[in-house]
DNA sequence: TGTCCATGATCAA
DNA sequence: TGATCCTGGACAT
């Protein structure tokens, strides 16, 4: 269950747990039998990761693995080898000391160097990486009249931020999530993205995500943490119906683009 | 045991 | 806009 935070987690853990000696690679549930086997008896070379896209790459051959998690795709890591194998296992990788096993993912696939570049050219600035040029959002959003918490959820413009990160950014901005991009102004752009930068590198190093902090925000001080179900706590995401943490009004819910919205309608009106 | 839902994305119409 | 794919957890029955 995925937003950008988890991949860069991920590509931290692989090249930790597996970089060096070479790994054992397999596909239990034989869906990725052709790659495992390419990549079996390799040694990882880098693990990195581009918004929700991971990229294994591997000292022997010119593939590089590519995966993305999907809604349901999940990496499991075990200190233990040989691990038996239970369910759908698409890959394995086993160092020897560590398993690691991964599930469900939407894609899995070894790709060649102009693959995985065709990959990454089409995906937009990612706020976890060091090298992103929010610019480049900007540009895209300046120009498009659809709704902001569509455009950030559109991975080409902003890679990495899911249906958790959209909802609580916005609110935390005070914007209403159906102004159009065009009318957002470049002002308020540059403070979503500022705070995506926060938000999103803190939930790499928390391993969840979790919006309402001290030190995100200086007037929530002294009040206690609520774990939602989730696993961190949130202003609005999957709140529907709830209070507002900070005005008190009723948490909305909208389908945009196939997926639930929510927002404050008192915290988040139009300017 | 069955139903619904989900932090995603693609494809057809 | 809707259907579909991947899996598992929560909840109702």
């Amino acid at each position: 269950m995925p937003e950008g935070h988890v991949l860069h987690r991920l590509a931290a853990a692989l090249t930790e747990s597996f970089a060096g000696p070479p790994v054992v690679s397999s596909s239990p549930q034989g869906r990725f039998s052709a790659g495992a086997a390419l990549f079996d008896g390799t040694t990882i070379a880098s693990a990195d990761a581009v918004g929700k896209h991971l990229f294994i790459n591997f000292a022997e051959v010119p593939q590089t693995a590519h995966v993305h998690l999907g809604l349901y795709g999940k990496w499991s890591f075990v200190t233990a080898s040989p691990l038996p194998v239970t369910g759908a296992v698409r890959w394995r990788l086993d160092s020897g000391t560590t398993t690691a096993d991964l599930r469900g993912p939407a894609a899995c696939a070894a790709l060649d160097p102009p693959a995985v570049e065709a990959i990454r050219a089409r995906l937009g600035p990612d706020p976890i990486r060091d090298d992103a040029d929010p610019d480049a959002a900007w540009q895209r959003i300046a120009q498009s009249r659809r709704p902001i918490a569509d455009l950030l959820m559109d991975q080409s413009v902003v890679a990495g931020a899911g249906n958790i990160f959209r909802a609580e950014v916005l609110f935390r901005q005070g914007i209403d999530p159906y102004v159009p991009g065009n009318q957002l102004g470049r002002e308020r752009w540059d403070a979503v993205w500022a705070d995506l930068v926060v938000l999103m590198r803190s939930a790499l190093k928390l391993g969840r995500i979790d919006t309402v902090r001290p030190e995100h925000e200086p007037e929530a001080m002294g009040r206690p943490p609520r774990e939602d179900d989730h696993g961190g706590e949130v202003y609005v995401y999957r709140r529907a119906l709830k209070e507002c943490h900070r005005c008190g009004a009723d948490i909305a819910v909208a389908t945009l683009a196939n997926r639930n919205l929510f927002w404050c309608p008192g915290c988040q009106q139009r300017r």
